[in-house]
DNA sequence: AACGCGTGGGG
DNA sequence: TCCCCAAGCGT
């Protein structure tokens, strides 16, 4: 389309203005920092991502720290953000960048997108952010923002509407200046095409833009068609020793939290009667039940009962490997908890 | 193509 | 309270 366009030139003129330009990650924007960010940010807000960054450069500045740094610190540094694959991957891509990119992020396009973690939007935010070159992103931001401006029907995470949504991304790209423009189009929808009371007497775009001339703005994007969340329940044990550690174990590889550290758990309280019988020296019966834990998923609703032991010690068997760990409360922050969990543990005295 | 994968904030 | 979903990716 021949207004190329005054859509960029109209959403750079806002954002040298109206955007974001004080962001961690700005500064350098070098590909490390673009990198770590646009993965924390992976459907997570910025002000929740802020923190997480800042303490991740400080303690591995650059990749070749990342890829030196064992797996468990960085499950560590990442604990409490969610979606844990992507600390994982971010892991094992820093160390395919040392053996096969010389230790740098590579600069194109195929390469990138490549490494794990990083799909066709995260590789084209690197590009353009880091590089300058001309690539799209598609986030949450972006997509809100073309299906209003265009009218676009349909839920966004549908693959006829992404396909759609991605053409329109990139015709509208500018020739210069993609940089900004890339942080510009998000700095957009995240602070005025907002999901909820957008600013359109404010937007740039106003005159152009489908929804708002079609009184649609509050419809557009639809909305995920909804599904009822499945519940489940579980007992996580808390054995604590004479000294009042509590015996930490490491979840198994695959399902949520995998391979993070986290309190054993059974099924119910037959299992658990096993489980202490077998390895810990404690008698099942002097438990005492703890306030019951209700922690969402995006995808179940987890109902965690939890079981306190006091003067508990691990069998032979089960101590000193690398499944099972006692843990002073002091120190819980060396290793990587999930989020209920922490909380959990953190009201014991 | 649809689902698994966290957590916290806003309406 | 409850529901929606936020700078997506891998399978």
């Amino acid at each position: 389309m021949a207004e190329t366009d005054s859509f960029a030139e109209r959403l750079l003129r806002w954002f040298d203005t109206s955007g974001r330009h004080d962001l961690p990650w700005q500064h350098p924007r070098s590909p490390y920092n673009v990198w770590l960010s646009e993965i924390m940010l992976q459907q997570t807000q910025v002000q929740t991502v802020i923190p997480y960054f800042e303490r991740f450069v400080r303690e591995l500045p650059t990749l070749r720290d990342l890829a030196a740094a064992d797996l468990d610190r960085v499950l560590a540094l990442w604990a409490g953000l969610g979606y844990y694959a992507r600390a994982r991957n971010l892991h094992k891509a820093a160390r395919v960048c040392v053996e096969l990119h010389d230790g740098e992020l590579p600069a194109d396009f195929e390469a990138l997108s490549a490494l794990p973690g990083i799909g066709r939007s995260t590789a084209g935010a690197i590009l353009a952010q880091a590089h300058g070159l001309r690539y799209a992103i598609l986030d949450g931001n972006v997509k809100r923002s073309l299906c209003r401006f265009h009218g676009v029907d349909g839920w966004p995470g549908s693959s006829a509407v992404e396909k759609k949504l991605w053409e329109l991304a990139e015709e509208h790209l500018p020739q210069t200046r993609l940089a900004d423009y890339s942080q510009a189009i998000m700095d957009f929808g995240a602070t005025l095409c907002t999901r909820s009371d957008p600013s359109c007497m404010f937007c740039p775009l106003q005159a152009d833009c489908v929804a708002l001339r079609e009184g649609r703005v509050e419809q557009l994007p639809e909305s995920k068609p909804g599904k009822p969340l499945p519940e489940r329940r579980t007992v996580m044990l808390v054995l604590r020793d004479a000294h009042g550690r509590v015996l930490l174990a490491r979840r198994p590889p695959s399902g949520v939290w995998s391979g993070m550290w986290s309190l054993p758990e059974v099924a119910d309280h037959d299992e658990a009667r096993l489980f202490v019988e077998a390895h810990a020296r404690a008698d099942f019966d002097a438990n005492t039940p703890m306030a019951l834990i209700e922690h969402t998923f995006s995808h179940y609703r987890l109902h965690i009962a939890p079981l306190l032991w006091h003067g508990a010690a691990a069998t032979v068997q089960i101590s000193d490997n690398d499944q099972y760990r006692w843990q002073a409360l002091a120190t819980l922050d060396e290793v990587g908890l999930p989020a209920p969990v922490k909380k959990l543990l953190a009201t014991l005295p």
